[in-house]
DNA sequence: CTGTTAGCGCGTTCAG
DNA sequence: CTGAACGCGCTAACAG
C-alpha cells in the first residue's frame, strides 16, 4: 500500500504538503502540486479512507437499514427500485452505500446508535420499518442524521420521503365510485404502517366526498402479502357478499385478491373490480392486468439520498418530501351496470 | 463518542487492558473483565471501525460491484435476489456489504484496485460485468480477494459462482425436442457474456444428441432485454418461418419473443413454443405462463458471500461453485402434432 | 508557500 | 495479569 509518506519521500517534500496538494488546498505552489500529483499517479496512490475518517469524523458513506431485504420480498421489488435510486444519487454525490443487515435477533443485542457508530456512517436511510419498531424512538432521539422512507418523522436531523398516499388512495377509490361502485371494500396492510393509515384516510375521504357511508367492517388487513390479500378477500366477500369493488393497499395483496375471486369461480373485473397500489412490474403482465396507483419508487430512493446528503452537509432544505402518485388504468376495473 | 480511553478512566485501568478485555484475550483477570464490560455497556461504547481497521488492515466489509443496478434492471430483479442472498450470508458471517456505484465514466478515472483500496473492503463480489470489461483483467492480476458471479475465472484469490448453464440449456432444448420440435431457434444474450456461451453449448449439444443439424443462422442475439428479444424474434421468424420452437437465454427476452409472436397475430404455444431461462417472478403470471429454467438466484448470492469469506479467512475450499438448474414446465411449450 | 508537531482510536509489542 | 509506548495513514494547527 502506497501512502502519502511514500509520495512525500519520492517528491522530496513533507507529508503535509502532499496532503494539501492532493486535497486541493490553494496554499501550495502549482509546480509542487503538479510534481506531487505526478508521483501519486505513478505510484498508484489511493487515499486510505480509514485513516482519513479517523481524523475527519466523516466517512462519505450512507448506511441503509432495510428490514425486508429477504428472500420473501423479491416479487414486490419495490425495495430494489428504491435502492437503485439511492445508489445512483449517492454515487453522483460521491457517497457509498453500506447495507446493514439487521435481523430482529441482532436488534436486541445492538442498539441502532451503536450500529451506526461502529460502521461510522455519516447518516442512515431507513426503509421498511414498522411504526412499533423499537429502533424508531432511538432514531429520533439520536443525533445521527437520518432519512426515513414512508414514515413521517421530522427533527433537526431527521427527514422523510413518502408518496402522497392519501391522494393516491382517494383517486383510486374515486375512480371506482365514478365507475358506479358504492359497495367498496378495502384490503389494507397493517396498523403499524403509516401508509396504511394514510391510504385508509384516502379511502374514507373518497367515500365521504360522494356521500357513501363508511363501514369499518368493509376494511380488512392483508399484511401486505399476496397470501394475506387472498385470505382477506375471502373473508371480505363472505362478510359482505354485496361487494362490487375492492381497493387494495398494495399490488401484491391485490394479486392475492384476484386469486381469491378466481378461487370462488368468479371473475375480475366482471364480477368484482379490483384496484391496487404501487404499480409493481407484475401488474402489467397479469390477466387481467391490474389497475393501480403508481408510486415513484426509484425517485423516492433518489430523493432520499439527496435529502440525507443535504442534511449531512447542513443545507437548509425541507425535511419532508412527498412524491406524486398517479392512477394507472388497466383491466381490473369495470363500470358497474346500472 | 465514547472510546476505550473513557472506559479505562472509568474502570481505573489502562487502555491496553480494556482493549484486551473487550477482545476476549485470556490473559486478563475475569474480575477486571467483568468490570470493564460493565462500564463499556454503561457508557454505550462501540468500537470505532476506522481506527480498528487502520491498524488491523481488515474492515469486515465486502464490496459489491454490480454494473447493472440501474432503473432498467428492475423487471428482471435477479440482481436483487442475488443481493438478498449475499446480504443474508454476509450478515450471518458478521460482514457488511458496501455497494460500489460505478459508472463507465468513473471506471475511466479510477482503477478497480484503487476503488477497493480506498473503501478498504476486504474482498469484492462482482456481478453483471461483461467479459470485455476493462476491470476484469485488473481483477485477476490484483491481489484483492474476489468472487465473480457468472464469470469463470479462478486464481489464488479469485473464485466464482455460476449456474449449470450448459445442462440447463440442454434440458430446456431437449424438452422441446421431446415434444416433437426439431426446427428450434435460439435467442441468445450477447457474445460478451459467459452464460451466453454456455447456454449456446447446451443448445447445440441437445441438437447434436438428437441428430438435429445445428444451423447457426437460427441463433440470434437479443442482448438480454425484453425489446431485444422481441426484435430478435421478428428477425428469426422472417429468416426461418418454419421455426416451431425457440429457446431464449433469458426470461425477459422470452417475454419479448412472446410479444413478437402476438404481434404477428400468432399464438404461443399453439403456433410457437417458447422457453426461457432464469425463472423470474414474472414468468408465473404472464399468459401464457412461461416454461423456463430455474436459477437459484438467492442461493448464488449466498454462496458467493460464503466463498468470498472463505477466501478471506484462508480456508481451503473449492474456488468454483456451480449451482443446479431445473426445468419449470408451464404453458408456453406445446407438443408438436405429428 | 512549506515543514514540524500533535493526535484521531485502537491493537500490539515489550517490560514489568 | 497489567501498563507504557509506539505506530497505522492522515489532517490540522502552528510556526517559519
Amino acid at each position: 500500500m502506497v501512502t502519502i509518506k511514500d509520495i512525500a519521500k519520492a517528491a522530496q517534500v513533507s507529508v503535509t504538503t502532499v496532503s494539501r496538494a492532493l486535497n486541493g488546498y490553494d496554499d501550495v505552489n502549482e509546480e509542487t502540486r503538479k510534481k506531487i500529483k505526478r508521483f501519486a499517479d505513478q505510484l498508484g496512490y489511493s487515499p486510505n479512507m480509514a485513516a482519513r475518517s479517523l481524523v475527519s469524523k466523516k466517512t462519505k458513506t450512507l448506511g441503509l437499514l432495510l428490514s425486508n431485504v429477504t428472500r420473501a420480498s423479491s416479487k414486490d421489488n419495490i425495495a430494489f427500485e428504491v435502492l437503485c435510486g439511492m445508489n445512483d444519487r449517492a454515487g453522483e454525490l460521491d457517497y457509498d452505500l453500506v447495507l446493514f443487515s439487521t435481523t430482529p435477533q441482532k436488534q436486541k443485542i445492538k442498539s441502532y446508535k451503536n450500529l451506526c457508530q461502529e460502521r461510522g456512517v455519516d447518516g442512515v436511510i431507513i426503509m421498511g420499518i414498522r411504526l412499533d419498531d423499537p429502533y424508531l424512538e432511538e432514531i429520533v432521539s439520536s443525533d445521527i442524521p437520518c432519512v426515513l422512507i414512508d414514515i413521517p418523522l421530522q427533527g433537526p436531523n431527521v427527514g422523510y420521503v413518502t408518496s402522497d398516499n392519501i391522494k393516491g388512495a382517494y383517486t383510486a377509490v374515486n375512480h371506482l365510485i365514478e365507475n358506479g361502485h358504492s359497495r367498496i371494500g378495502m384490503i389494507n396492510g397493517h396498523a403499524q404502517a403509516d401508509v396504511s393509515i394514510q391510504r385508509l384516510k384516502g379511502y374514507t375521504d373518497a367515500l365521504k366526498n360522494s356521500g357513501i357511508p363508511f363501514n369499518p367492517t368493509r376494511v380488512l388487513d392483508g399484511s401486505f402479502s399476496e397470501s394475506g390479500g387472498k385470505e382477506a378477500m375471502y373473508r371480505l366477500l363472505s362478510l359482505h357478499p354485496d361487494t362490487t369493488a375492492v381497493f387494495c393497499s398494495s399490488d401484491l395483496m391485490a394479486l392475492g385478491a384476484v386469486q381469491a375471486v378466481k378461487g370462488l369461480g368468479r371473475h375480475v373485473p366482471d364480477d368484482i373490480s379490483i384496484i391496487g397500489f404501487d404499480n409493481i412490474d407484475l401488474t402489467a403482465y397479469t390477466s387481467p392486468s391490474l389497475t393501480t396507483v403508481n408510486q415513484h419508487k426509484y425517485e423516492s430512493g433518489y430523493q432520499a439520498a439527496q435529502l440525507l446528503v443535504d442534511l449531512l452537509e447542513g443545507r437548509n432544505v425541507s425535511h419532508h418530501i412527498v412524491l406524486n402518485t398517479e392512477l394507472v388504468k388497466r383491466e381490473s376495473v369495470k363500470r358497474l351496470p346500472l
